[in-house]
DNA sequence: AAAATTAATTTGGCTTACCAAAAATAGTAA
DNA sequence: TTACTATTTTTGGTAAGCCAAATTAATTTT
């Protein structure tokens, strides 16, 4: 099995099974990752021989702890990455994923230390997402969406829950990023929109902006 | 065809032809790429097709204007990749090869774009190499090899003819680096080597090592 | 529990990049 | 010009990664 398809199995099937209870079905990473059902059958097979997952027919896959070590190394591959280009290269945080995505696969732990090292060894990637340390540890932020939020309270702008460029311009339009505070004034009850005080301006945000925002 | 299988054919037939009159032979580029001649045959039909070189069988290869094209961007990106290693992030330049050899064929023009930015838009990259630019023009600098040279005259090392870590690392023993000032005290005529000062000291350096040196 | 639905697996096939061995071609020497 | 040698090309074959369609298993509905 090629390297970069291992990398981006074990990527996947890491943040399908955070959220949830572990276990993978064959439809949500086939999804994921573009092809049909059948292609993943086969390569969670070839991943269990490998002993990266476990992996019973018709039940369903999950990373074994050799298969969590490599996804978080990838994880911090990437999030190193992407918080270096946008701190040393100067890349929007709209733009840094999906280079990422192919810096991960270079196969250097010298390279990623080195990068690391220039930009601090920060605990956040650019989305306010965790950067596991070279052991894997991390810890995990406690953020909650801001459609959660109570009106009249003050917060602070901490990560994202949608990576998308669009999302992420649509941020930038109103000079929302990761640090900003922001004041839910009130909330309305017809369509779940909040209407904020960011940077010193009234904004209005829809049910779908509030549910992408987490803050602290 | 993959575009890294592709980059890697041209870049490979633009090196190989290089000095010679253009045309590459299977068996070159097979020992080359670390393939049997047989697997070149199938490419380079391959690439024919796609108008980025000129094949005729039992004859040989050679790029068209497009593969030209195509192989001094590679060329481009791998030497930005090499410089900026080597200057922004501390990589010795017997490392900084290989490492190169992967970023090459990361697809984003803008990347490679804010790499040379950063690093000052160098024409040279840590070997001595030159750097085409955005539009593949550079310089081809005229070096001669050190074996070349005649005793009593100055010399200023400008560039390496073999990349090898191992012969690079010989050098940084002797801090013989691109700039170092070498003056020819005698040649032997026994086996060509020959009794040189650099940074003030007298160093005896083979045929071999001569031959790879470039100096100005 | 039987029927219907949904998900997973198998089977047969495709493409790419390879290799090994045989056949064809070119180049060189006698 | 023939014989020998080296190179190139052709001809089967393999392993990955993928898909489409058929089959089998689970899971829901009724």
């Amino acid at each position: 099995m090629h390297q970069e398809t291992i990398e981006n199995y074990l990527k996947t099937i890491y943040h399908l099974s955070d959220g949830n209870a572990f276990v993978v079905t064959n439809k949500e990473l086939a999804e994921r990752l573009g092809v049909i059902p059948a292609t993943v059958t086969e390569a969670v097979k070839k991943l269990h021989v490998l002993k990266l997952v476990e992996y019973e027919k018709s039940y369903g896959t999950r990373l074994t702890s050799a298969g969590i070590k490599q996804a978080l190394n990838i994880v911090r591959r990437h999030r190193i990455w992407e918080t270096y280009l946008a701190q040393e290269l100067g890349f929007g945080w709209d733009e840094v994923h999906e280079l990422a995505e192919e810096l991960e696969h270079i196969k250097s732990d010298k390279l990623v230390q080195k990068l690391a090292q220039k930009i601090g060894n920060p605990s956040y990637d650019p989305h306010g997402d965790p950067i596991p340390d070279e052991k894997g540890r991390f810890q995990k932020a406690e953020f909650k969406k801001l459609a959660e939020a109570r009106a009249g309270k003050t917060y602070t702008l901490s990560g994202v829950a949608d990576h998308s460029p669009a999302f992420l311009k649509f941020l930038d339009r109103y000079n929302l990023k990761i640090g900003t505070t922001i004041k839910v004034l009130e909330i309305e009850n017809f369509d779940g929109s909040m209407l904020t005080l960011c940077n010193s301006k009234e904004i209005r945000l829809s049910l779908q902006v509030v549910s992408n925002l987490l803050v602290r």
